[in-house]
RNA sequence: GCACCCGUAGCUCAGCUGGAUAGAGCGCUGCCCUCCGAAGGCAGAGGCCAGAGGUUCGAAUCCUCUCGGGUGCACCA
């Protein structure tokens, strides 16, 4: 380890490799045999901040292989971590527990990190740079997004970020469905709106197309540019055309919704582009050799049947060799590919460049689920690349106002698009938002409450704990004290323990980044702002306790070096989440 | 009927991939502030982690079953 990297290391990681090397330094003196595996020990602060600083369950891991038992070799281990001249107590607890207690002055240390390594604090390396592939949000392009694919929207770009943060090199991938039905209803629907525009009264929109208006201004653009070419033209004439063009403007539509919420993706994939490099077609040349597609007959649906079901043979996956209830048809009749057929030939190509994939769907393709993931399994082991493949599926969310649900008219067109919901109350809010709640795990989304300025609304809390920040630099400075790491052991056991808590970000990133679990950052800041917001507190009933004390030069400059610190956290966090850290409130 | 997700304080939810006495906010109770660093503060009560088995040093967490709630079950996307 060189030394630029040990000044810039942080308590976490630094006392995780301190462990590790008394685990080597016991297999040398024999205690513990030659190469005994280490997964499963974790060096972490206990739940109890009684306890300690740190704890580790390095001795109960490690018992069985040691052939003795925890507490003999926590012992071993104790004896040499109290050798260590920043452990001021190591103690064995309960079934075996080590806690150790750190000297003050590496927690003193730890704030010069976070302030030394400022944006990158809490950045990671254990991706080691793995491509890692997020495809989210991959709405059809038949119309604006609605609030119904914000949550996905959110969760996704945010688990990128926290990728990235962490030391993997992402793409974030949108699949734009561009080859089904659905978008030559959105052609047939654009056409009609070119009729429109062409000065034809359309009367109503005829059930089975798309009625929004915002398919108005695609008509005008078509006959800005086709003139009335295509006015009496059948339709095999014009489908194609309109369709291609329909779906670009779409497109133009999603990205600029997605812009509103700060999202960018690296990478439009389109499923007919797909098509047509003949990708579908080895996937299945591939799976047919391998007997894993065959020609059969598809089972009537479960449930209701429909009336006028009827056998038909059609080209199947096996997936009911990999969990699914039934094999699963990759061609229609007609000959064209089944959304599934190409969907596995996607998800392939996508295999083919990733070291890992994560996909986050809505929770109503859950039914999906397996079979995509048995296809692809099955078709990158037999490419002999097989992959890590996620699927992340993301529940609904219910719209409420006031504690009442808002219902919204699919038939009519007339939903809650995202540009309102942001319109409302701000790309921050909704971003946040989104992710104070587990993902797999339904949410209720108040517009009234998410906006309110108080304690129980995690947005404005930990938005306001940087304000308060900045707000109190600002006075501070105005009656001359300045933020100043030269006295910092000045700073006493509040202080302490709030560094404590800042210094958990960066093992709480990796964490959050192996679980693909952003919400994790979000709760985390809510309770550093708590802390915040409590310390500060304290300066009102103890004029001592304030971050300006006037009688004491040094003690204000290193709180407020503290505070400086803090902010940093909690603005590298909301970094990590996409959301602004707004300067005052 | 089948599959997936959820079930933790009165309510809304966390719980760091199996660790020690299960946490937060709201609500409730009590006290404090309301002459400002208060879009309030401090403290307290409140739990058979849906239920029953199992796995092991150790389970809210993993497995099985049951009971509730949600979602999805076309050659749609």
């Amino acid at each position: 380890m060189s030394e630029t990297t040990k000044t810039t290391q942080t308590v976490h990681a630094a006392f995780a490799a301190k462990i590790d090397a008394v685990l080597s330094a016991l297999e040398a003196d024999g205690a513990l045999p030659a190469d005994a595996p280490r997964n499963g020990v974790t060096v972490e602060p206990p739940r109890d901040p009684s306890h300690g600083d740190l704890a580790t369950n390095a001795a109960m891991v490690l018992a069985k292989q040691a052939k003795t038992n925890p507490r003999e070799l926590a012992g071993k281990i104790v004896d040499k971590l109290q050798a260590d001249a920043q452990v001021t107590n190591a103690e064995i607890a309960g079934p075996g527990f080590i806690n150790l207690r750190l000297d003050p002055s590496v927690w003193i240390e730890e704030l010069r990190t976070i302030a030394s390594l400022g944006e990158t604090y809490g950045q990671s390396s254990i991706g080691n740079g793995a491509n890692v592939n997020v495809e989210y949000v991959s709405a059809n392009p038949t119309g604006p997004l609605h609030m119904g694919h914000c949550r996905g929207a959110v969760v996704g770009d945010a688990l990128a970020s926290l990728l990235e943060f962490s030391g993997h090199t992402v793409t974030r991938e949108y699949y734009i469905n561009d080859a089904g039905g659905q978008v030559d209803v959105l052609a047939r629907s654009a056409h009609l709106r070119y009729l429109e525009a062409l000065g034809e009264d359309i009367g109503e929109i005829p059930e089975g197309l798309y009625p929004g208006d915002y398919l108005i201004p695609v008509g005008t653009a078509l006959a800005d540019k086709h003139g009335d070419t295509y006015k009496t033209a059948s339709e095999s004439e014009w489908l194609a055309i309109f369709r291609e063009g329909a779906v670009a403007q779409m497109m133009d539509l999603i990205r600029a919704d997605l812009a509103l919420l700060g999202i960018e993706h690296d990478l439009f994939s389109s499923e007919a582009a797909l098509h047509d490099a003949g990708k579908a077609d080895e996937a299945e040349a591939w799976l047919r050799k391998h007997d894993l597609v065959f020609d059969g007959m598809l089972e009537a649906p479960k449930g209701k049947t429909p009336d006028d079901w009827e056998p038909v043979e059609l080209p199947l996956f096996r997936s009911t060799q990999f969990g699914d209830d039934q094999d699963r048809p990759i061609k229609k009749s007609d000959g064209s590919w089944t959304y599934f057929g190409a969907d596995m030939a996607y998800h392939f190509q996508k295999a083919e460049k990733a070291d890992a994939l994560i996909n986050i769907w809505g929770a109503d393709h859950a039914g999906t689920v397996k079979r995509i993931k048995a296809a692809v399994a099955a078709l990158t082991k037999g490419a002999g690349r097989e992959i890590p493949f996620d699927v992340k599926l993301v529940q609904m969310v219910q719209l409420m106002r006031d504690g009442e649900p808002l219902k919204m008219s699919k038939r009519s067109g007339n939903f809650i698009t995202l540009a309102d919901m942001i319109d409302e109350v701000g790309k921050d809010v909704v971003r946040f938002t989104m992710l104070t709640r587990k993902p797999e795990a339904q949410m209720d989304f108040d517009f009234a409450k998410v906006v309110e300025s108080s304690k129980e609304n995690p947005v404005f809390y930990v938005q306001y704990a940087n304000a308060r920040i900045n707000s109190n630099r600002r006075k501070a400075a105005e009656e001359g004290f300045v933020s100043s790491a030269d006295h910092l052991e000045l700073l006493g056991e509040e202080e302490l323990e709030l560094i404590k808590q800042a210094a958990q970000f960066p093992r709480l990133v990796e964490a959050a980044a192996s679980a693909r679990e952003a919400h994790r950052i979000a709760f985390y800041l809510y309770e550093l702002a708590g802390s915040f917001h409590a310390y500060w507190n304290l300066g009102n009933d103890r004029p001592d306790k304030r971050f300006i004390v006037a009688q004491s030069p040094d003690l204000s400059a290193a709180r407020l070096f503290l505070s400086e610190q803090l902010g940093q956290v909690v603005r590298n966090g909301l970094r990590i989440l996409g959301v602004t850290a707004v300067e005052e409130m």
